[in-house]
RNA sequence: GGCGCGUUGGUCAAGCGGCUAAGACACCGCCCUUUCACGGCGGUAACACGGGUUCGAUUCCCGUACGCGUCA
């Protein structure tokens, strides 16, 4: 009897290590890649990257455990346009960009799929903490988010298109973190008791200024000011700050201060009080409809602006440009043009898109 | 030049003879976090200099330096 296959998308974690496993011990004839995303320069010593060479090689010792094939993709070409050159354009802008999302909509998903068509292979998988499923009713495939309210990660996964949905797994989707890790112990896979990965994956040391430079982007030197116009300081480039930001301003007021705006035009930074940065409309634009089919009218949410964020109620409004306006029912603190707004209604990932302006 | 006032950690700022010299902001570290941030916890760091008076001086007195004000 032919049992479903299923390629899987796999980093080097835990996370994803489990997730192949799982699948095979649920049935599935499992095939194992690593998508190659970017070459560090020296950078691979660096913990917690998704394709360095220790990475790869974690991943290629887990499938080589399940006794699986596994293959390394390279999409850096891809990635790097789409994603890394991307990410340097919208800090030269002043908006504050989230390659995680931009990956997963033009390099991830896509790339996974397309050589799982090659291999002939029907599904595709990772171990991303949210889930799937088909409404019945409409046809149309969900995104839920993870059981785990903690590990969530459906917010990076907006941009998915219904023909992805509908071919992926995400194992992952009813288990909490500690029963991964437990998992992946107690099947001695290799990578059970590597730290998360945090940070941008083309940024091991989190100094993505560092990589903006290397990029052959110019920081330039400015005020801060403050929304009388007082200069305050100097800062080290516009491409450094984000709206909401304190930390590391190296401007002492007596109150706390948090970056307000950037003005590219005079090239600084207003600073200002916590107070001032409450919003209530965010337009977003190319709003991604995932669980629902593209709506005219209002449509009644929870909504976020960033990750790690709680949701707040909002309705949201399309508007005749395209774009799509949210009204919450409360100021949400500082939403950063280039962050994405993601919308809610109960488990289901309503959609999301890119923050444009607020008001 | 005369007179008056002031000089405390990176910044602002308490203290007014007996303290291991507050606090805020900044900074650093850790935690949180598959973006950037927010946030939580913790930490480093100061009495301008030199003489007195006192059992004891950041606190009182006298000089020096610097700053501010004011008079000519």
């Amino acid at each position: 009897m032919e049992r479903d296959r299923v390629l899987v998308g796999m980093s080097g974690g835990v996370d994803s290590a489990a997730a192949a496993a799982l699948l095979q011990e649920a049935g599935y004839a499992v095939t194992g890649c690593t998508l190659k995303l970017y070459d560090g320069p020296a950078l691979d010593r660096e913990e917690g990257t998704c394709c360095g060479l220790e990475d790869i090689e974690d991943a290629r010792r887990t499938a080589y455990r399940l006794g699986a094939d596994f293959f390394v993709f390279n999409c850096k070409e891809l990635f790097r346009r789409e994603v890394m050159a991307d990410f340097a354009d919208a800090y030269r802008d002043g908006r504050t960009p989230n390659p995680c999302v931009r990956c997963n909509r033009f390099v991830k998903f896509d790339a996974l799929l397309r050589r799982a068509e090659d291999l002939g292979i029907g599904r595709i998988a990772t171990g991303h903490y949210a889930r799937v499923d088909l409404d019945a009713g409409t046809g149309r495939w969900r995104l839920l988010r993870g059981r785990d309210r903690r590990k969530d990660q459906s917010y990076f996964l907006y941009p998915l298109t219904q023909e992805q949905l509908s071919r992926l797994l995400l194992p992952l989707g009813e288990l909490e973190k500690g029963d991964v890790r437990a998992f992946a112990e107690a099947r001695g896979l290799a990578s059970a008791r590597k730290p998360d990965s945090q940070d941008i994956c083309f940024v091991p040391g989190g100094d993505y200024t560092a990589f903006l430079r290397h990029w052959g982007m110019a920081l330039e030197p400015g005020d801060f000011v403050d929304t009388a116009g007082r200069v305050l300081g100097r800062h080290r480039g516009l491409a450094c700050y984000t709206i909401g930001q304190r930390r590391g301003l190296g401007v002492s007021g007596g109150r706390p201060l948090y970056v307000l705006g950037k003005d590219p035009a005079r090239n600084a930074v207003i600073l200002g009080d916590e107070g001032a940065l409450y919003r209530s409309t965010v337009w977003v634009e190319n709003f991604h409809w995932v669980s629902l089919p593209p709506q005219g009218g209002p449509v009644e949410v929870t909504a976020k602006t960033r990750y790690s964020q709680t949701e707040c109620p909002a309705v949201l409004c399309p508007e005749a440009d395209g774009t799509v306006r949210a009204e919450f029912v409360r100021p949400q603190r500082a939403p950063a043009p280039g962050q994405s707004l993601v919308a809610y209604q109960g488990e289901a990932v309503v959609g999301g898109g890119i923050i444009c302006r607020t008001e």
